[in-house]
DNA sequence: AGGCTAGGTTCCCTTTCGGAACGTGTCAAG
DNA sequence: CTTGACACGTTCCGAAAGGGAACCTAGCCT
């Protein structure tokens, strides 16, 4: 299977994983969650060589994630800003983060911590419903299709039977 | 930089993403989530070529996220189950989906909708505290190393003041 | 013996990536 | 008025990863 060729899956994990799922994209939005917004800052805080970054901020900005807009002209000069629809992306950043720190921990790692900006409290991030404010553990879930019918569940849900 | 250098970086991010942050690794997860459990049913499901498969795989079990075993003997044959770290997951994949129900609309897609396994409510995902059960919106967040210093941020909270 | 199934392994060719040098428009210094 | 710096790319080359397809192994079934 062609990798491009996943943008018009049926699946909206797979659609979204055909923009954002590769080595360096999740990185670059993890600086853009920084605050970074220039070329330069995103090739030497990543490392990145400069033609992948060059291609990855395309497609960043052709898929409505980040906006290449000027900030000076002479030199003309852009920078790449997240959009509505990339800064929704940031509690997937806040996920892998979290687990990251739990589960893959580092001798040499700064500890990261995320922490409600008014009272100052530790999060520990979980996922909830928006509308009725309610928490949602491992089982609580179900993924349906719109049909009706409900895609088979594991690890998320099943019993665990063997 | 070496993507394998990644897995001792500073950053729980990028550590995260030196195991599940490429092409494959995710879709595997999302089989997986969805009951797959075996290599013959990724490899046609997904379309990917088997040695990547295998691969993959091997790097998810050697991470604690996957974990090999029997499910018969003679011929010997083992499946692939979701660890407890790998259910961890579970939430990110979720609103990697609903980003892309969202976002990246698909003509021939079939939708797809979390909805609450006892209620059948349908879910709209966002990020919550476990603990105090308080939902958090895109300002509500502070990400802040151990030191005490806060990171950077954009689009997670700023004023977006030019 | 021949075929089937499940889980790989091997081979070859194409695509992508890493590394490093080069190009462009503008300003500022010497 | 040449030289250097800065910011953002672009180009080139060799190395690594990936796609496609065939092959291998163990055991069973006919």
């Amino acid at each position: 299977m062609k990798w491009t060729e996943l943008s018009d899956e049926a699946c909206p994990v797979a659609r979204s994983l055909s923009v954002v799922g590769d080595r360096w994209t999740l990185l670059i939005l993890r600086d853009a969650f920084r605050g970074v917004r220039r070329f330069e800052k995103f090739q030497t805080n990543l490392g990145v060589t400069r033609h992948v970054l060059v291609e990855r901020l395309r497609r960043l900005e052709a898929n409505g994630i980040l906006r290449r807009e000027p900030y000076q002209e002479r030199p003309l000069r852009h920078e790449y800003r997240l959009t509505e629809a990339g800064k929704e992306l940031g509690p997937i950043l806040v996920l892998l983060g979290d687990w990251g720190e739990r589960r893959l921990p580092s001798e040499n790692g700064v500890r990261l911590a995320h922490v409600f900006r008014d009272t100052g409290e530790p999060i520990e991030p979980t996922l909830a419903d928006a509308r009725s404010g309610r928490l949602i553990g491992p089982r609580d879930m179900l993924t349906r299709f719109a049909s009706g019918e409900d895609v088979g569940g594991d690890g998320a849900g099943e019993a665990e039977a063997g």
